[in-house]
DNA sequence: ACTGCTGGAGCT
DNA sequence: TAGCTCCAG
């Protein structure tokens, strides 16, 4: 449920910046050839043609949408490209995009604070950068604003027949009567029009944007002018924009909240929940939804930009629809053995480059029963604390299962006949990380890396040495691989298992146990070589990593922009002022397309929307944290030297003598002090 | 049996 | 905290 917060203060820049179809345009950068024309972008194809994942912009011209399969697609639209989804260990890989997507985030970044809310999209704080500006270069001292910046939607702007767009634009912006909210905006509108088309230049990706006062206005005002286009909200239009707004558009109405709003109550519009005394809605939806309700009629909403740039959690999934249900368990543990081999690798990825260690792996399945009474029982979840190596982090996700499986059949379910069990079937499977939190350093070279992640949370951590002591003693559990091998454990024997693929997995196809039998006799091997990597698992993963080409979030711009010229692939050329319209114009030879005229002008009434005093709480913490000094940063985290940060990890390791017993305990002990960006 | 595969968040 | 439910795209 959603839950209420209090305005920090009421003149935020908030931007919400939405990748276009961010899938296709991955592939289409990947095959340029594709560029303009009607794209999608699928996973498998062997059901129906593929479930489409993504659409492009000129696809969705012929009615193609993201519920179609494949097939159908091309029915409605029989030239459509249809681009697979690259395919790893039997399941849809989306690394690439993860990558593209952090890509994309390493240069929002560079203005403000940044919350990475999905893979293709961001939230920016740009509150601090938009008073500099308003301090130091105002808009309405601007000889000359940026062609992408007039191109923008303003919301409540009256655009008379006639009347040049733009020319509007330009007036609103360099208003020298505006209130100070405005002029707020009017800077947001430049830096986010700056940011796009930057982001357009080093990645060669559109995106829209919205600019409002806070994260729910910015969300609603980014989907309104898309692609490539970016949509303001002034506070004066913010009742207007509301008043007639479907209820479930609002994020997090979509779904059953919206839905009751709708039945129970008959709140069509957001303007309809406007009636509603707060103490009502607390009544039915209960305190803390019944405030957000409350507010969010009003266009209030507190909810802070958090200022992550990684996700908080890794997971590897996938889905055995129908027919294709695992019914025998040797069968499931091959499909966990792939899903937790993909998580293995995404884990190492994230120590090497983010030097985080992730503490809990769970296991979520969804099962059903065929014969009896409560087949309505769902598989339940289970947790434990993650060891790092891929044999370990799948031993555990089996046992999970098992003992999730045990729960869900009950005492006298599942009866088995050799390994075969009746009864059931798996009709998902997934395996995820989570509790993530960074490697504590002696020379705080990481800490002060993760400084953007977690806000103030490392200044004050470096400033007492007693918490610095307390941490660096204190181990997380991801290290007893660590403690095993010092306790000269023995390794454990990868079980063999070919033996059974053949007689006990019958649902899959040849081809399938044949990847599964090569699959499994390198899982042999590579089980083997992880119980090896200690003492260094850490160096394992750096090494391992360290061929690919990886976008690091830890460089600095300079460096991101000498590695950027260095890659590969044609990039377009710099023109420096480039317009994301022209782009999209050259792809598209008819550009009075249906979303270049789609227009949102609306005429604003009155506001009743509360205010509150603006105030600068917390400005130097922020600047602080966001002026980058590179020499205050440590090289070694900066030019990413395998033996210097193994010496930095190895220096971390050394009490190990001094621990306790009690890991679990210890763990608790880091992840409190480490908890990214925790209110207190 | 349905987009499939993620990821985040709040509640108990 | 573990495990559940809801939500978004």
């Amino acid at each position: 449920m959603p839950v209420a917060k209090p305005e920090s203060s009421d003149s935020r820049v908030i931007a919400h910046v939405d990748m276009d179809c961010f899938y296709v345009q991955v592939e289409q950068r990947k095959q340029p050839q594709l560029r303009g024309l009607p794209t999608a972008v699928v996973q498998y194809n062997e059901w129906k043609g593929g479930a489409l994942i993504a659409v492009s912009y000129e696809a969705r011209k012929f009615g193609i949408k993201r519920s179609m399969r494949g097939e159908e697609a091309k029915e409605v639209c029989p030239q459509v490209q249809l681009v697979q989804v690259p395919v790893a260990r039997g399941k849809a890989d989306l690394s690439g995009y993860r990558n593209a997507g952090s890509e994309v985030v390493s240069i929002l970044a560079r203005r403000g604070r940044c919350e990475r809310a999905s893979i293709d999209e961001v939230y920016l704080d740009l509150t601090d950068a938009a008073e500099m500006m308003l301090a130091d270069n105002p808009p309405q001292g601007m000889e000359t604003i940026d062609e992408e910046a007039l191109k923008s939607h303003i919301l409540g702007l009256n655009n008379e027949d006639g009347s040049d767009v733009k020319e509007n634009v330009r007036k609103w912006i360099h208003r020298h009567n505006a209130d100070h909210r405005d002029k707020l905006l009017a800077c947001g509108i430049l830096i986010v029009a700056e940011l796009r088309m930057q982001v357009l230049k080093e990645t060669e990706f559109t995106c829209s944007a919205g600019i409002a006062h806070n994260k729910m206005l910015a969300k609603l005002a980014s989907g309104m002018n898309k692609p490539a286009q970016q949509t303001v909200v002034p506070f004066s239009s913010v009742k207007g924009l509301l008043d007639t707004l479907p209820i479930r558009k609002m994020k997090q109405l979509g779904g059953k909240l919206g839905i009751s709003l709708q039945m129970d109550i008959g709140v069509n519009t957001v303007g309809d929940l406007l009636q509603f005394p707060e103490e009502k809605l607390q009544e039915r939806y209960g305190i803390n939804t019944g405030t957000w309700l409350w507010n969010i009629a009003r266009g209030i909403s507190g909810e802070e930009v958090e200022g992550r740039l990684l996700p908080k959690s890794h997971g590897s999934g996938k889905t055995f629809p129908g027919p294709r249900a695992l019914k025998t368990v040797p069968a499931v543990q091959h499909w966990l053995n792939q899903l937790c081999e993909e998580l293995s690798e995404r884990l190492c990825s994230d120590l090497d480059q983010n030097k985080r260690i992730a503490h809990t792996l769970t296991l979520h399945a969804r099962a059903y029963k065929s014969s009896d009474s409560d087949s309505q029982k769902k598989f339940p979840s289970k947790s434990c604390p993650l060891r790092y190596g891929t044999a370990k982090i799948q031993e555990d996700a089996f046992n999970l299962f098992q003992a999730g499986l045990r729960e869900y059949i009950g005492f006298y379910g599942g009866k088995t006949r050799g390994s075969h069990c009746r009864g059931w079937g798996i009709t998902s499977l997934s395996v995820s990380a989570s509790k993530i939190v960074p490697i504590p350093s002696g020379t705080c070279s990481i800490a002060k890396y993760f400084h953007g992640q977690s806000t103030s949370h490392f200044s004050s951590m470096q400033s007492s040495d007693n918490l610095n002591t307390e941490a660096t003693l204190s181990l997380p559990s991801g290290s007893e691989c660590y403690s095993e091998v010092n306790l000269s454990e023995p390794k454990i024997d990868f079980p063999k298992e070919e033996s059974w693929i053949k007689d006990t997995v019958p649902d899959l196809d040849l081809q399938e146990q044949k990847d599964l039998s090569s699959t499994l006799s390198e899982k042999t091997q590579d089980g083997f070589i992880q119980e090896d990597i200690s003492p260094l698992l850490l160096s394992g993963c750096l090494e391992q990593n360290r061929s690919k080409q990886q976008w690091d979030l830890s460089k600095d711009e300079s460096q991101f922009k000498s590695e950027y010229k260095e890659r590969k692939g044609k990039r377009l050329k710099d023109k420096g002022t480039y317009s994301i319209i022209e782009l999209f114009k050259s792809y598209n030879p008819n550009p009075s397309g249906s979303f270049l005229s789609h227009e949102y002008n609306r005429t604003v009434g009155g506001t009743d929307v509360s205010s509150s005093s603006y105030s600068r709480d917390g400005e130097e913490g922020r600047r602080e944290a966001w002026g980058y000094n590179i020499d205050e940063i440590d090289p070694s985290v900066m030019e990413e030297l395998p033996p210097e940060i193994q010496d930095e990890i190895k220096a971390w390791m050394q009490p190990h003598e001094q621990r306790p017993n009690n890991m679990v305990k210890r763990s608790c002990t880091i992840s409190h002090y480490f908890s990214p960006s925790k209110k207190s």
